[in-house]
DNA sequence: CTGGGGAGGGGGCCC
DNA sequence: GGGGCCCCCTCCCCA
C-alpha cells in the first residue's frame, strides 16, 4: 500500500526544518550570503553536489561548506527553493542566471526546465513578431502570456509521464513527476526526454565549433537556411535526429562540472575543486563555450537558440544580429563595394553604375554594361531612400513602412531578378545618405 | 574536381 | 548593455 501524500509531505517537512534550520548540516555561501541546508537533500538533488559531498563522505562529522561566486543570491534562492519544494520560479530575467547556475550544480532537470522556458518565451516572440509583420494573422492566439512562469516539479504520485514538458502557455506543470532527484545521479536517464534543444538550430557547424571549443559536437541543422542550403543539409550529413540531437544533450550533461572544469567564478573553500581560470566568466549551458560579457552570451546563446530578430525588409532574410543584417545590407541591397561585379575593377559614378537585380544591386562598370547590352533606366533614388530608411521605434517596426513606401517595396521585391534596373549613383552623395538598415 | 570569391555566421573587443 | 567593427571560418556557387 502506498501513501501518496507521503513524498510531498516528507519534502514539506525537510523545507521547514531548512527554514527553522534544523537538523542543516550544510552551509551554502554565495556571495556573502549564507544559505542552510541539508546534505543529503543537496547530494540527492545536484550532481554537483553529490560529487562534493561523496568526496567529503567520510567526514560527515564536520558541516560542510560550500561557497560560489558564478551566480547570485537570488539565483541560489530560487534553485533551493526548487530542491526544497519542487517549484521553479522562472521569470525572464533570470532564467539564464537560473539555468547557468543549474548547469554549474548539474540539475538537468533544471536545466531542461530553462530551456524550455527560453525556447517557449522564443515561441511567443516569435508568434507575436509574425503576428505584428502578418496584417491577415487575426487568428493569432496566445496572448498576453505571463513571461514570468512557475514550473512545479512535482512530487505527485499521479503524474504519469516522467518527463513531461512545460510552457510558459502552459503555466504551472510537472517537471519530472517523483523521480526528479533520480536525474542529478543518472543523467543518462533523461534519454528519453522530449526535450528540444532549442527551435532553431545553427547550422552545421561542427568543425567551426570544435576548433573554437575544443570539443566535437555533431550537425546541427537550421531551420533559416537558403533553400538550396536547406535542401542539401535537410538530406545528408547536416541533419541531426531528435535522438543525437538528445545524445548530445546527454553528453552535454554527462560532462564534467562547469565550475570545475573552468574555474567560473566557482569556490568551495572545504574541498579542493581545481579553481585556477578567471573568474567572473559567463558560460554557455549548450556548449563549453566561456564569454567575459553576459552581453556576449546573449549573443552567443542566439547561435543555440537559433532566434533571428533582425529581418531584412529588403528580402526578408532574417538575421540574428544587427551588424549581421546591416552588413548583409549593405553588401546585396546597398552595392556599396565599389567594384565591378563582372570584370572586378574599381568604379565610381563616372566609371560605372549600380545595377538592380530584384532587391539585389551591383555595380557594373561601363564598359560591363556596354558590353551587356543595358541602357541606363531612371531609379527614384528618393523614393529607395524613403524605401531603406529605417523609421524609429523598435527593432521590429524600425522598418515599417508607410503604405506609399510600402507599396514601391512591394513593387521592387516583385521584380523579380528579370528586369535589371540602372541607377545613376554619386557615391560620395551615396556615403552621406548611407541607408542604415534596422538601424536607429 | 578544384580553386576563387561571395555571403553568412560567430567571437573578440571597442565605443 | 547595445551597437558596431574587425577578423576569421565555413559553406556554397561558379568558372
Amino acid at each position: 500500500m502506498e501513501i501518496s501524500s507521503h513524498q510531498s509531505h516528507l519534502l514539506q517537512q525537510l523545507n521547514e526544518q531548512r527554514r527553522q534550520d534544523v537538523f542543516c548540516d550544510c552551509s551554502i555561501l554565495v556571495e556573502g550570503k549564507v544559505f542552510k541546508a541539508h546534505r543529503n537533500v543537496l547530494f540527492a538533488s545536484s550532481g554537483y553536489f553529490k560529487m562534493l559531498l561523496s568526496q567529503n563522505s567520510k567526514e560527515t562529522s564536520q558541516p560542510t561548506t560550500a561557497t560560489f561566486q558564478a551566480f547570485s543570491p537570488d539565483t541560489f534562492t530560487v534553485i533551493l527553493d526548487f530542491v526544497y519544494s519542487g517549484k521553479l520560479s522562472l521569470t525572464g530575467q533570470n532564467v539564464i542566471e537560473v539555468m547557468s547556475a543549474a548547469s554549474f550544480l548539474q540539475m538537468t532537470d533544471v536545466i531542461s526546465v530553462c530551456k524550455t522556458f527560453i525556447k517557449s518565451s522564443l515561441d511567443i516572440s516569435e508568434k507575436e513578431k509574425d503576428r505584428y509583420f502578418s496584417l491577415s494573422d487575426k487568428d493569432a492566439n496566445s496572448n498576453g502570456v505571463e513571461r514570468s512562469s512557475f514550473y512545479s516539479g512535482g512530487w505527485q504520485e499521479g503524474s504519469s509521464s516522467p518527463h513531461s514538458h512545460l510552457s510558459p502557455e502552459q503555466g504551472t506543470g510537472i517537471i519530472s513527476g517523483k523521480s526528479w532527484n533520480k536525474y542529478n545521479f543518472h543523467p543518462a536517464s533523461q534519454k528519453n526526454t522530449q526535450q528540444p534543444l532549442a527551435k532553431h538550430e545553427p547550422r552545421k557547424e561542427s568543425i567551426k565549433k570544435t576548433k573554437h571549443l575544443r570539443l566535437s559536437q555533431p550537425s546541427e541543422v537550421t531551420h533559416y537556411k537558403s533553400s538550396k542550403r536547406e535542401a542539401r543539409t535537410s538530406d545528408s550529413s547536416g541533419h541531426v535526429s531528435q535522438s543525437e540531437e538528445q545524445a548530445q544533450i546527454d553528453a552535454e550533461m554527462d560532462s564534467p562540472p562547469v565550475g570545475y572544469q573552468y574555474g567560473q567564478g566557482s569556490d568551495v573553500t572545504s574541498k579542493s575543486f581545481p579553481d585556477d581560470l578567471p573568474r567572473m566568466r559567463f558560460k554557455c549551458p549548450y556548449c563549453p563555450h566561456v564569454v567575459k560579457r553576459k552581453a556576449d552570451l546573449k549573443r552567443h546563446l542566439r547561435c543555440h537558440t537559433g532566434e533571428r530578430p533582425y529581418p531584412c525588409q529588403a528580402c526578408g532574410k532574417r538575421f540574428g544580429r544587427l551588424d549581421h543584417l546591416s552588413s548583409h545590407f549593405r553588401t546585396i541591397h546597398q552595392a556599396c563595394k565599389l567594384i565591378c561585379r563582372k570584370c572586378k575593377r574599381h568604379v565610381t559614378d563616372l566609371t560605372g553604375q549600380v545595377v538592380q537585380e530584384g532587391t539585389r544591386r551591383y555595380r557594373l562598370c561601363n564598359e560591363c554594361l556596354a558590353e551587356f547590352g543595358i541602357d541606363s533606366l531612371p531609379i527614384d533614388l528618393e523614393a529607395e531612400q524613403h524605401l531603406m530608411s529605417p523609421s524609429d521605434g523598435d527593432k521590429d517596426s524600425r522598418w515599417h513602412l508607410s503604405e506609399d513606401e510600402n507599396r514601391s517595396y512591394v513593387e521592387i521585391v516583385e521584380d523579380g531578378s528579370a528586369d535589371l534596373v540602372i541607377q545613376q549613383v554619386d557615391d560620395s552623395e551615396e556615403e552621406e545618405k548611407e541607408i542604415k538598415p534596422n538601424i536607429r
